[in-house]
RNA sequence: GGAGGGAUGGCUGAGCGGUUGAAAGCGCUGGUUUCGAAAACCAGUUGAGGAGAAAUCUUCACGCGAGUUCGAAUCUCGCUCCCUCCGCCA
């Protein structure tokens, strides 16, 4: 949510990023509701000052038994006024507030303008591209040859875009975020959580996805409850109506959930294998900062996850996105894209975005300065990363001629020293156990 | 799911329907004192709006939302959350 101060003071501003970022807003009517309102709050202002003073009076004429029935009398009517007065602000503090919730962040001054993908600006390259003796093999073909990933009956047993991962692939999924959430805790110091899949309406509209995105998420309508399509959303809410102290800051949370998301307006688009599914495990990694801070920790963020991809050796560009495909409530956003030799293409893992203040003042995020004054926090969010099309970059960059694929250097302490994944031979991958 | 109890400022905790935005204590900040510190004493210490150049004035908020009343932290109703007990259950 913006500053209602900002859209008051530099209109024309607000009316530009709104354009840029392909959105639409009704700041005009904002602004005339906007002075309605205030001056029917004047007004009713006034007369709640004459019924306190009154009423005061009042008192004192009972106090001492004498007659107040008079000015019983001009309460009634000024009451009856100010009754009709609070129903008419509140109507236009609705109107406001669900217009101002609808107005997306303004992007950053350094932002590249543009209306799509086309104009996004390449930031930086990472590795070398794996080249092959043989054609490589999409991830669904390896998948289903070495039984690790059964997409036909994850279908049968939710529909499509659900993914099932059997024996070496479940382990290695499990592998990569316990990775990932190590290398996070342990090397970069961010606090792991574990945060509920079920968040209500006040969380998902503090973060941005409501009211805008209601359509694009899972929902269970007895309880108005959400399924997070990110931890984002309860992570950056866990300090909701909060105001931390100057000292705690900045807070970084890693946390790994399953991811949920409709994908509504995206049907036919990515449907083979596990490019786009309604399920996914992803690691989060979640600001709260000083917002003098808040530019820095969006880089520090972006190295961290970018630090995920380097240590499995995963080719990936950094992409600075322009005002066109930056989401609602960005300021600004990195998105990083690795690379996979199956499906021939860069893969979207990770956006990194700062959020400014725009969530902070939407849940209430604050916190006391050394001044003393109480300011929104900066928040930021970034993949540290997104599985599946890890998943997909390590099966499809590591497969070998023969079929299997070869583990991640880093991965193999996580799967019992499993170098390579065979076929043929059992699902459980049988390796030394350390059970006995 | 059933039966009770509760929700007040950073914390503990008072609060007959009428100078209570809120006692008291703790904590915190500043000052006096001290070589310094502690103690003691004094003072200050909620947030969000509006008017104003400013001093300042003013409105709202005692979990949330309605209602009764000239007037609600205080009375009524609904909701949420917390605690205790019973039942059920991973």
């Amino acid at each position: 949510m913006l500053d209602i101060n900002i859209v008051r003071n530099d209109i024309e501003k607000v009316k530009q990023a709104v354009f840029n970022k392909n959105e639409k807003a009704n700041l005009d009517s904002l602004l005339e509701i906007d002075s309605k309102r205030k001056a029917l709050l004047i007004e009713c202002d006034d007369l709640r000052n004459k019924r306190n003073v009154t009423s005061k009076k009042i008192s004192k004429l009972k106090s001492k038994k004498q007659d107040a029935s008079s000015e019983i009398q001009e309460m009634k009517g000024v009451s009856d006024n100010i009754k009709q007065l609070e129903v008419n602000i509140k109507a236009l503090t609705d109107e406001l507030e669900s217009i101002l919730l609808n107005i997306p962040n303004i992007p950053a001054s350094d932002v590249p303008v543009g209306k799509d993908p086309t104009s996004n600006v390449m930031v930086k390259t990472w590795g070398k591209r794996k080249e092959f003796s043989f054609t490589p093999l999409p991830h669904w073909e390896i998948g289903k040859e070495l039984d690790i990933l059964d997409f036909e009956r994850a279908a049968k047993i939710s529909g499509a875009g659900f993914t099932l991962y059997k024996g070496a692939g479940a382990r290695l999924e499990r592998a990569l975020y316990n990775f990932m959430l190590d290398l996070h805790s342990q090397e970069h110091g961010y606090t792991e959580l574990f945060p509920p899949y079920l968040v209500n309406r006040s969380s998902m509209t503090g973060t941005g996805q409501l009211p805008k995105l209601e359509e694009d998420m899972y929902r269970i309508p007895e309880d108005d409850l959400f399924l997070i399509p990110t931890a984002e959303v309860p992570v950056t809410n866990i300090h909701s109506n909060e105001v931390l102290s100057a000292k705690e800051l900045p807070l970084h949370y890693a946390a790994c959930t399953a991811c949920f998301r409709r994908e509504a307006g995206s049907h036919g688009k990515d449907t083979r294998g596990m490019l786009r599914v309604h399920q996914f495990n992803k690691v989060e990694l979640v600001k709260l900062v000083r917002p003098e801070t808040s530019y820095d920790e969006l880089e520090s963020l972006l190295s961290v996850s970018e630090k995920v991809l380097q240590l499995l050796g995963l080719e990936y560009q950094v992409l600075k996105l322009c005002t066109g495909d930056l989401s609602f409530a960005a300021a600004k956003c990195y998105d990083i894209e690795v690379w996979s030799s199956g499906v021939n293409k860069f893969l979207e893992v990770s956006s990194c975005s700062n959020f400014e203040d725009f969530q902070a003042r939407r849940s209430n995020i604050r916190f006391r300065d050394d001044d003393g004054k109480i300011k929104h926090v900066h928040t930021l969010n970034g993949s540290g990363v997104a599985l599946p099309r890890t998943m997909i970059a390590i099966i499809e960059n590591y497969q070998r001629e023969d079929g299997t694929v070869e583990i991640p250097e880093v991965l193999r302490p996580y799967m019992n020293g499993l170098e390579v994944i065979n076929k043929r031979k059992k699902s459980s991958q049988r390796i030394i156990s350390f059970f006995s």
